[in-house]
DNA sequence: TACGATACGGACCAGCGGTCCGCTTCTTCT
DNA sequence: AGAAGAAGCGGACCGCTGGTCCGTATCGTA
């Protein structure tokens, strides 16, 4: 273990600067209104100590990101019904897709700065592969279902979950959550295969 | 119309920028490697012609998008067969997303620009109502098929094909054109409730 | 050819992410 | 407790970007 104990002022202000981005971000309308130097003014402390804590932006949005994150993947990775383990992927899928949907919904900003961040596509980050290859694997394990090649399948349902595209229906078009959640699931069932939808979509 | 003839001069720089744009997007690894001052260079016009022409970045880039995407249109609102609006939706569906998903595997960097451009979300742009509102008709004409609310099983078949997703399909994972061509075409039958997926798969 | 309108172009600006280094604060050793 | 040294701080500073501005060159017209 090459970590040494951080000092109590350097927890201490990692702790100031979540709560800062935090309330920044959710305050804001785009990400991209939220400056470093907003957030190191509105933490109390030094540009200097953002980047020398976070390395870049995207490290700080992803380190954010990480630590809003863990409820949900202790609840995959340890075991409640609908997201453990022990849930057969058929009814595991949809949860896994309604649980991201719903911290997409309720972290919008968030989640947008997240995804928005890198130079490049949010698909090279680590964070991403590790969802997909979650995905990929229980899509795998559904009966008469021919997963090959990419996974493209995989891709494809996380993309209906894009942060862009929840926080312009949940932010912009005012799609009340449950009616997303719904339509979600919808797709999701259409996509698994599970013959037609299910009962009445709420009446938009 | 308001619109009297631009002068010669006018339109021949246009041009110019056009195809300075299309080429730097072309070669460089990502779209903010090309700034406006390396495409007004390459045009061999200076930075307030850009501007003065296309507003802005987001303005240039879109309007060499709408652009490069007029034949599509076109061969969509005029009528050959696959994409023309003779063929019954449940067949046109597919071809148009097998249009979109081509047009952003040969033109990956341009839309890479154009979808990251924005301050905001890729979905305020008009361009992107425009295809919405076309699969969402489409869907909507499909027999029993019950498209309400607002419209997520057509924001969700246009996610599938994200340009940064494309891109890194067929960029990063050098996924082959034609085997993503086909796991789309599968997903989107699997979305239609076409039944199940078509003949055998490219193996990879 | 001469004149008004239109478009050009590059110096210029504000604001961003990111760096740097003298100074402060914590930890630890005696 | 006190002092020495490491660890961390902070804000002036830098390079670069998108975007503006206006004197000047070019075009269309009579």
């Amino acid at each position: 273990m090459p970590d040494r104990k951080p000092r109590k002022d350097a927890a201490r202000n990692r702790e100031a600067v979540f709560a800062a981005a935090d309330t920044l971000f959710a305050q804001c309308r785009s990400p991209e209104d939220v400056t470093m130097a907003d957030i190191a003014a509105a933490a109390g402390v030094g540009k200097g100590t953002l980047f020398r804590a976070f390395g870049d932006r995207t490290g700080l949005i992803r380190a954010l990101c990480e630590a809003r994150l863990e409820p949900i993947r202790n609840a995959i990775e340890e075991g409640a019904p609908p997201l453990g383990p022990a849930t057969p992927p058929l009814e595991r899928v949809p949860a896994l897709l309604d649980a991201v949907l719903c911290f997409k919904i309720d972290n919008r900003h968030l989640a947008l700065a997240l995804e928005g961040a890198g130079a490049g596509s949010p698909y090279s980050a680590e964070h991403y592969e590790h969802w997909h290859a979650l995905l990929q694997g229980l899509l795998e394990q559904i009966p008469d279902r021919a997963e090959a090649g990419s996974g493209f399948t995989a891709h494809a349902l996380l993309a209906a979950t894009r942060a862009d595209l929840v926080a312009y229906l949940a932010g912009e078009k005012d799609v009340p959550r449950e009616e997303l959640r719904d339509q979600l699931a919808n797709f999701t069932a259409a996509v698994l295969g599970a013959g037609p939808r299910r009962g009445p979509a709420a009446e938009g």
